[in-house]
DNA sequence: GATAAAAACAAACAGAGTGTATGCAATAAA
DNA sequence: TTTATTGCATACACTCTGTTTGTTTTTATC
């Protein structure tokens, strides 16, 4: 019968290793920070070694970096199914709805707007983000303003988009109520859409 | 004669090495970052050893600290000289624009917005900030909407100063047009101020 | 199906950084 | 002046990061 040594194909796994490797160190990463989280204590929760931590990514930032990857990936996922799944007119208040829920998962807004930022700088998450959010908000104002300059509506989105973060982070980290700042922001991307 | 050994007072003598590291680690950190800024390379540039430096502090964090709490005070203290310099009614607008030209020194933004709140956290941030234009903020929140919930005003508070910190960040890492975001800032200040 | 090649991982190594302990010099106190 | 205290320097132990080398498992080739 030959039951030993499963004979695992490569390409599973590499995946199952490299999902196990982000999962812990997400996990490290939220529970000390970048600064104090240390792989040789990311590997142990992996169930792994240092060497394959290595093999797997270039060094210790790249793998926060694929955390970050993954935690984004998630937000933007979970805004656009949301987003797709009522009519134009109310696509930014769904989204916005669903920003909330999704940035209410453990750990998330520390990696995506503390950490993140720290450690990558503005300008590489920035690239991750891409589709997050922001660029919705810059469409419907830009719908909403049709006169106002360019670099006046990048300017709104971008601190609007701040909004939003901020008040996330705040439900986050000191289990705010998240209704009020639900509604507060509700209210300010209201008035920021209102043409005139 | 006798001018050999200049006999400086203790007292003079801790608060120059002290600020001699302060100033050297405000550079490094600023330069590379937390997490990449070598105590070694501290002490080189402040022109003194390791020896200097952990007799003044308990450890890098506690310089980081250090750091952030004098860039706090510099804005807090901007910010009031300039409130206090106008009637009432103009101490948020010239508050704000205050707020705007000190945020400009260059690596305060991320000092203060980027690298504090990661490495000390928001709890000790807030500490730290204690009187820096959100405390006003409210106070100015809660006179144009006394119908409003506390935890609305909080809410809002909190949003706002949010927006206005990630303002002067953009200003300070894109170049972006300072005008531009004040002027977007000083639009929804007004808005967020007028009762109804 | 045996053998060579490549990929995935493990273990050992080198270098650097952090924090501590100890020693010396300068100022302050007695 | 002597003693105590404070400020700083040097040396050490420890941990972490990234690299190199070695071993196992899978994949490709004959």
């Amino acid at each position: 019968m030959q039951e030993k040594s499963t004979r695992t194909p490569n390409v599973e796994r590499r995946a199952q290793m490299r999902a196990r490797l982000i999962a812990a160190a997400r996990a490290v990463f939220v529970e000390k920070g970048y600064a104090d989280a240390g792989t040789p204590e990311i590997v142990r929760v992996a169930e792994a070694t240092r060497g394959a931590l290595y093999h797997h990514f270039e060094d210790k930032q790249a793998l926060f970096r694929a955390v970050v990857e993954a935690e984004a990936a998630d937000v933007t996922q979970a805004i656009e199914t949301a987003s797709g799944a009522v009519e134009a007119s109310q696509a930014l208040a769904a989204g916005s709805h669903a920003f909330f829920a999704t940035m209410a998962v453990a750990g998330r807004a520390q990696i995506l707007l503390v950490d993140g930022p720290a450690v990558l700088g503005a300008a590489e998450m920035d690239r991750i983000d891409a589709g997050g959010g922001r660029q919705s908000l810059l469409v419907g104002l830009q719908a909403a303003h049709p006169e106002r300059s360019g670099a006046e509506i990048k300017a709104l989105a971008i601190v609007l988009s701040a909004a939003f973060d901020r008040a996330a982070l705040e439900v986050a980290q000191t289990g705010a109520q998240a209704a009020v700042f639900e509604a507060v922001l509700t209210g300010m991307l209201n008035t920021a859409l209102t043409p005139g």
